[in-house]
DNA sequence: GTTGCGATGCGCT
DNA sequence: GCGCATCGCAACA
């Protein structure tokens, strides 16, 4: 199922802007629909938290590439997270997807998760890549041609925001977006110091 | 609900 | 080598 042809434009504004048009928008890969409850924005190359603010690597090459695309990243040696690029190209933005609900599929998200419970199935990004069956091979799909898709809602009416999770190297920006009550979106956790082996 | 900690491997300095 | 845009589990409140 293709997404929309005007979404590349509608993703093309700034990072701010476009952070929030994803709440409630959907992600589809296969059998497995989820509606976004939780993001964060990552502002390229003026964002010390962001992957693309030490220039263009192999790794985050995607980002710099046109909106609309998925980039998918390796992290903590075992779990797989995606963005969702946005603004012009040749910048390197892109809206980290943190969470979500199970709207369809729930029984093959199931499968992929056997031991969380329905709430908890897409309750943080590495959770909710594996629920979508997202791997790494992913990286770099175009969200209207698949086999990952996107398509936007309405703008949601009722978002909250805050500092973002889990960074130690970026001033606190209150770039995390999430719609107000939801219960899939993840606990906030501040960033933890390092601790002695 | 919270805190603490080990797992695990790649990207980058 | 070091650090990481994390998770699951155990223990506790």
């Amino acid at each position: 199922m293709p997404g929309s042809p005007e979404l590349p434009a509608l993703l093309a504004g700034p990072v701010l802007e476009v952070a929030p048009r994803l709440l409630g928008a959907v992600l589809r890969h296969g059998d497995v629909v989820v509606r976004i409850t939780e993001v964060e924005a990552y502002d390229g190359a003026n964002d010390p938290g962001s992957h693309a603010y030490r220039g263009r690597t192999r790794r985050n090459a995607v980002m710099f590439g046109p909106p609309g695309h998925l980039y998918c990243y390796f992290t903590y040696g075992m779990h797989v997270c995606c963005n969702v690029v946005c603004g012009p190209e040749g910048t390197s933005s892109a809206v980290l997807v943190r969470a979500g609900e199970i709207v369809d599929g729930l029984e093959l998200a199931r499968e992929r998760r056997p031991r969380a419970s329905d709430r908890d199935l897409a309750r943080g990004p590495a959770r909710l890549c594996s629920a979508l069956g997202i791997e790494l091979d992913h990286d770099g799909t175009d969200l209207v041609a698949g086999p990952v898709t996107l398509t936007l809602g309405e703008p949601a009416a009722d978002v909250s925001t805050g500092p973002r999770v889990g960074l130690r190297g970026a001033p606190d920006r209150p770039w995390r977006f999430w719609l107000t009550g939801e219960p899939t979106v993840s606990a906030y956790r501040p960033a933890a110091p390092l601790r002695r082996r």
